[in-house]
DNA sequence: GTTAAAATACAACAATGTTGCAAATATAAT
DNA sequence: ATTATATTTGCAACATTGTTGTATTTTAAC
């Protein structure tokens, strides 16, 4: 989807930083940290306007951020399709740091213990990415 | 297994802070934050000293650590009889935020994307826990 | 173009992560 | 028990990240 019809969804203005922060998380197809992120932006902006932004993608849906190992957090865009809101698996590669959504993978749903209800499932596979299987 | 025979296992030294965190989260039977794992102790201990304990502990694997949404960052002491080092899975709490250690669910490997090697599955489960589905 | 609402940069501050180092303490050797 | 050595701790300092108020700039609607 266009970066535009994105923010128009949302009733988000288009303003340089977020039409920037979309256009590269769709570039890419993996999830990227916030200084990911700024590296790959074509201009500067504050740090507080960043994390505003991430703040706002975030509440609308836009993006989803993946918390892994180390303290790390990684945002990735949201494909509308997906539901990416929901149950949702990502694959964490040990060798390059790079961190993928998986949307074709449906999580098989555990047996809980006794007095337990689910309403989302997140799984994160760490291992060896196909680049870095090469 | 008791505390100190914990720290003879992997050859530390008994010391009050270690000994304090090991009983808080061995009393507890849940995972905790770095600053819920403070209010728990009986004594106070300088930050930095804490830091490199629970540093000290994930490296040995004594604890494991539990990333969920919000960038916090919970940590759990690891029942050896179930490897915790490798796939495991955890149940985040939305209403009160517990976050626990899930030994006795073994996590369904999906098939992987063409390329990709898998070495290690986590699974986060939320929902309600049974206090608060009470 | 004018105007109101919203986003931004800047600054400030809080919280957390991290390290060097001297003093205190734990263990091992005597 | 005393001493010696290795380790741990507290303190301080600094880095990184999270967060918020506010004046200025920009957007979108009229
Ligand atoms: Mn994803
Ligand atoms: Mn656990
Ligand atoms: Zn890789
Ligand atoms: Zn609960």
């Amino acid at each position: 989807m266009k970066t535009e019809s994105i923010l128009d969804q949302h009733n988000l203005s288009k303003t340089p930083c977020r039409v920037d922060i979309i256009n590269t998380l769709t570039s890419v197809d993996v999830a990227l940290t916030e200084n990911q992120i700024k590296k790959n932006l074509k201009f500067d902006y504050d740090r507080a306007t960043i994390f505003r932004t991430l703040k706002t993608f975030s509440e609308k849906g836009i993006i989803h951020c993946v918390p892994v190992e180390g303290n790390e957090v990684y945002y990735a865009i949201s494909k509308p399709n997906y539901k990416q809101t929901l149950s949702h698996a990502h694959f964490h590669c040990n060798s390059c740091g790079g961190v993928y959504c998986l949307n074709s993978i449906s999580i098989a749903e555990p047996q809980l213990p006794e007095g337990f209800s689910a309403n989302k499932y997140e799984l994160t596979i760490n291992g060896c990415c196909k680049k870095c299987n090469e």
